[in-house]
DNA sequence: CCCACTTCCATACCGAGAGTATGTAACTGA
DNA sequence: TCAGTTACATACTCTCGGTATGGAAGTGGG
């Protein structure tokens, strides 16, 4: 009989990336990418480079899964404020609130906003928000589209430019000096935006 | 009377900033911030880095002057296309797919789109943009509000959403499978978000 | 139970590159 | 003319990403 050891690799394994990637997502978030090292996030989590590197390809690879988190993260938020609206269309909006204020979270800034497309291209930033927080946005859509709610045109293609309205808009009122105040007259903008984008 | 010197200390000067910013847009524009080395740079503007790092603060302040060479190229792109349209309206229209067709060109896509932000930040980013491309779209939407075109709301931060939109449609639109014959679908769409502000 | 094998992680090391210190040549102004 | 300033090069330090190596912990077949 095979004595019991007292964890398994895989537990191994599974508990020290989990703590790097937190680790890694509390320092890449307040601090940015460049001026977090390896070091200090292994050191983080209790542990040393070997470690990290043991489990990750790279800094940028670390950071990866940093970001995937993060876009896991803002896509369950989006997907439960949505799930609560009566319709399709309402449930756009509510989802663009939604961003709007997960955009207040300063490590979302600087990891989804900032770092993200400069560390990872944005190919790769692509494929991930396409797997997350486009996916939930072009299923909004489709369905508000599919409810007849929306004036016609290339769908993808619109997700992808009100996405990126939301963004700058998320960091304009992140900035701005009373970002509490300011929310409701950002979102309102947003959602005349896509207000006029309504049949 | 003093001899006359060779060349002055402001041409000397001026000559050796300017082949160092050429330079570095080169080889941010091709390889991006952080594989270019300061030394890189130095050598193929044909000097060390000493005078780099007599001229510049760093790295980061190199890369500065290079962004706001490049908002100011745009920005003149934008106004002179914007130039020769009749009215305020057809001017809006026509600088957008000028930004677009800019997105083309794979240096400014790096330097503007992607490294900017992550080596400047959000806050000197918007600075510098808001004295170049932003103010050209502040103009242009302020002369169509003006003439009465355009639905009511906050302007500044209209600005600010469709600028947004257009910078991720550039990236959308460059990396697609064949930008030529994307362009119009993607111009189009982004035609119909702001049509849809006209009144 | 044993023992080769793999996985996990730490320590030691290497090289690239950002930034600094210092020296020297070119220019300036009185 | 010459002291002082500016422009630039050379030499150096130091941080940090990445690799090589060694040992500890877990694994599976006998």
């Amino acid at each position: 009989m095979p004595r019991q050891p007292r964890r398994t690799q895989a537990e191994r394994s599974g508990a020290t990336t989990f703590k790097l990637v937190a680790a890694a997502q509390e320092l890449f978030g307040r601090d940015g990418y460049a001026p977090t090292s390896i070091e200090a996030i292994a050191a983080a989590a209790g542990m040393t480079k070997g470690a990290a590197y043991h489990h990750f390809r790279g800094k940028a690879a670390l950071f990866r899964s940093v970001f995937v988190e993060e876009q896991r993260q803002i896509a369950d938020a989006l997907r439960q404020a949505a799930a609560r609206e009566p319709d399709s269309w309402s449930a756009l909006l509510r989802g663009c609130r939604t961003f709007l204020e997960h955009c207040l979270n300063p490590a979302f800034r600087q990891i989804v906003l900032l770092d993200g497309p400069a560390v990872l291209g944005w190919e790769q930033v692509r494929e991930i928000e396409y797997a997350h927080t486009l996916r939930v946005l072009t299923e909004g859509m489709n369905a508000a589209a599919a409810d007849g709610a929306m004036i016609d045109g290339d769908l993808p293609a619109r997700c992808q430019l009100i996405f990126g309205a939301l963004c700058e808009a998320g960091m304009l009122l992140a900035r701005s000096d009373d970002p509490v105040r300011a929310l409701p007259v950002v979102a309102a903008e947003a959602e005349r935006l896509l207000g006029s984008l309504a049949r």
